[in-house]
DNA sequence: CGTGTAGTTGATAGAAATCAAATCTCGTGG
DNA sequence: CCACGAGATTTGATTTCTATCAACTACACG
């Protein structure tokens, strides 16, 4: 089902009927991937554009050393690639966290959806959030306490869950290692333990087994500094006239 | 001059004489702006796109307790916003670190721009490098120590300057006070000092006054991790079969 | 020649990394 | 059903690093 991707992509674009219909049709039933297995590898060339239908993933690049960060979630409706098949070699991985439906569309299929004026629109703009995703990570990463960068994480997958009707209103759930926290932070496993410990001492977070629940949306928000106006979602812009 | 700015989208994609030519006409002189003021604001609409002739800038967003992150660095020949006119509010603040002359594009200007296929494709591949850096930004804040973070900064000016011709092999001119820098890397003003300090201990950098030289460019990239690859400049691409 | 900004230095407190080990979770096979 | 093992989480002790605070210096500019 492409669901999701219909979703997503009308948060950030209205679709006519018919740019749905298409989309329904092109991206078909997907391919299923393994927990753990790369989506596309850093350093491949691809050239198709790999969407997610269901599960969720991460980018990430591996240094010399073998350490690893994490450079943004995918979930489902996200385009992992977009532009991949421009480039000669993708300049980092992309690997399932969960087992996941991913569908590839060829450079012939993504033509097809760009020559639809609402359709390329909204994959323009959903390319413009990801960028917009990573400056607010380097904001995070470089100014903002352990705690409070978890959190901001924590509210950002909340929102754009919620999007695709993956989280209520005040939980989702999380599956998450604190190890993969800790990667896309900038902090150790240990580190992000305690930070976890500090939210849940606050009472800004529930519990981080296999769900997380947020007793109040809005303190977590503010504790994290989180504006979701960076994500450019239609309701959050629409909010702010 | 707009030679700066063909030599950034020919060192991504060449382009045929004519298309050098609409260029030239399209640029024209541009506005001058003083050392600090804001080439476009945190929160503003703009309908142009901006493009940097001469100067040099940067990326910011500050945050509510008046913190500062720089998120890009802006040199001859870049676009700050080819997607400006989408968004209905910028998400972050653009600034002239020094002295700017800057081209103002209105969208009549990037439609004839693009719609000529190379240039379409070399500024389509500009966005793809600017998303690319943020990418690997993140990876120097979350997982290099302090001084290869400081390190892995310069390498990267010392290369996109020379894209420009305003670097030689192994020297440049660097205007940036270590508070910029600091609020780049994520650490405080003494602690660059420090970093940088290191670095000069090392031999890896020679002075940091109003110009620094990079006495063994290998011996910094190897230090910094530095690997061009990710600015997906041709002379790199090639270098790599 | 003062004044302001940027850079440098040293001392100290606080935070995160590191190291090591204990505990917990959950799927698997006996 | 229970024991077992792998992986994840938690905890405590210790070391190392960075932020912070507070001078002090160097230098550009009016």
């Amino acid at each position: 089902m492409s669901t999701a991707i219909i979703r997503k992509l009308e948060a950030l674009h209205p679709l006519p009927e018919e740019d749905k219909t298409l989309l329904h049709a092109v991206i078909g039933r997907g391919r299923s991937l393994k927990a753990g297995e790369d989506i596309v590898s850093e350093g491949d060339h691809t050239d198709t554009v790999h969407v997610i239908i269901e599960g969720h993933g991460y980018r990430y690049k591996t240094l010399p050393d073998g350490k690893r960060q994490i450079i943004g979630y995918l979930v489902p409706g996200d385009f992992c690639d977009l532009y991949g098949f421009l480039l000669d070699k993708m300049d980092h991985g992309m690997a399932a966290r969960t087992p996941c439906q991913v569908a590839e569309l060829n450079e012939d299929h993504i033509l097809m959806l760009t020559s639809r004026p609402a359709l390329a629109r909204a994959l323009w703009w959903s390319e413009l959030v990801n960028a917009a995703i990573l400056r607010e990570w380097l904001v995070n990463m470089g100014r903002r306490t352990p705690s409070a960068r978890v959190a901001h994480i924590l509210c950002e997958l909340l929102v754009r869950l919620q999007v695709v009707g993956q989280a209520t209103d005040d939980s989702f759930r999380l599956e998450l290692s604190q190890a993969e926290l800790g990667d896309t932070v900038g902090l150790t496993t240990v580190s992000v333990n305690r930070a976890l410990q500090r939210l849940r001492g606050a009472g800004l977070i529930v519990s981080a087994g296999r769900g997380i629940t947020i007793p109040d949306v809005a303190a977590l928000k503010a504790f994290a500094e989180f504006d979701p106006a960076y994500l450019h979602f239609r309701q959050d812009r629409e909010e702010r006239p």
